[in-house]
DNA sequence: GTCTATAGCCAGATAGAC
DNA sequence: GTCTATCTGGCTATAGAC
């Protein structure tokens, strides 16, 4: 009993989260308000009800944030897991790795969203997600990196720091504003990029 | 006498948008209060006084912005005719426009906040924004590529955008959350980032 | 666990005196 | 050009019935 209450309370409290990360996504944070998240969660709006989940709005960002992180961490070690180190050229690879990349900034756009526009507020929010997103793909990357390269004397963390930097500003860029600097489609950013990669590290074409 | 009431009122107006622009940069456009600007802007808080000068706050942050900008592109042409195309190393002077890039950031840190986090809400502006600075500084460095390239068949304008984007996001992160990714320093950042253009493109060194 | 109802406050914006 | 004073409405959050 006591489990099947609890069951139900966290799906209820499941709803007001989702709703309220798409909302911060949307909107931002300062400009949501509670009752907007009552009602996409199916409560009335105005009614307060979301105050049984939570206990102030503040908590919901934390809370919706440490969720989707708990949630994505889980994947990417299942996929990490699962992966046998993948097939075709490095360069096939590093382009597979790219739109990887926009696929997660994709798939979680209202987190990366909440990240970059609202977490200033949230500093304790901001290192951890930090850590727990950020580093984690560089550090992956520069793994990759290190055991594609044929070269020496190159700073590998400091290259994947760069690579991953590019295409989270590409993403920005274009989801902020409708359309990409000069004009430059996807594949020719990342087209460019992997030359850029290729030349320094001497990657196997 | 004309002239003087309207110099008299535009710079009333200015402090106003000069607390706006502040303000917002810090807060964000949804957090920051009219009070709370008429008080920085030394007028009451409260009494709408802000309200002479713009019509609504939402055009407090378009005229805020534009006129920005226009200060911007002013001293970037100012710029741009002075330097007689600089000395050192292409290296070195692909550092030192690494650095003017840092640079820029910081010296409207309340512009580039802004764009990142406010203007989704400004699809015109933001569209402005990304065509009189993005675009033109991308194409800028574009142009010194060219220049001081030895390769054919490297897409210069994408590869250009790449180091804009990694640029721009380095100082994002840095600003949002207060520490570099991987613990990557900036000069470790800009000098892999440098790497990567000068064995590409074959600068000389 | 959701409702009604509301407290208490602050928001953006306006009118009119000086 | 700035003030006092105020309207109207939305905001976060709480109390208590069911």
């Amino acid at each position: 009993m006591a489990a099947l209450r609890s069951d139900r309370s966290s799906i209820a409290k499941a709803r007001v989260l989702d709703a309220a990360m798409r909302l911060f996504g949307e909107q931002g944070y300062a400009a949501t308000s509670v009752a907007q998240i009552e009602a996409a969660a199916g409560l009335r709006p105005g009614s307060g009800a979301m105050y049984r989940h939570v206990a102030s709005k503040r908590e919901l960002l934390e809370q919706g944030v440490r969720r989707v992180l708990d949630a994505r961490s889980s994947v990417a070690t299942a996929l990490a897991a699962s992966q046998p180190d993948s097939d075709g050229s490095a360069v096939e690879q590093l382009r597979a790795i790219a739109e990887a990349g926009f696929a997660r900034l994709d798939h979680d756009r209202d987190l990366s969203r909440i990240m970059l526009r609202d977490l200033r507020d949230f500093p304790e929010l901001a290192a951890e997600m930090r850590q727990r997103e950020v580093d984690e793909v560089t550090a992956s990357l520069a793994a990759w990196l290190r055991a594609h390269s044929n070269v020496v004397g190159v700073d590998i963390d400091a290259t994947a720091s760069v690579i991953v930097s590019a295409v989270s500003h590409y993403w920005t860029m274009a989801d902020a504003t409708g359309a990409a600097p000069l004009e430059v489609e996807r594949t020719r950013f990342v087209d460019a990029l992997i030359l850029l990669v290729q030349r320094t590290l001497g990657l196997d074409s």
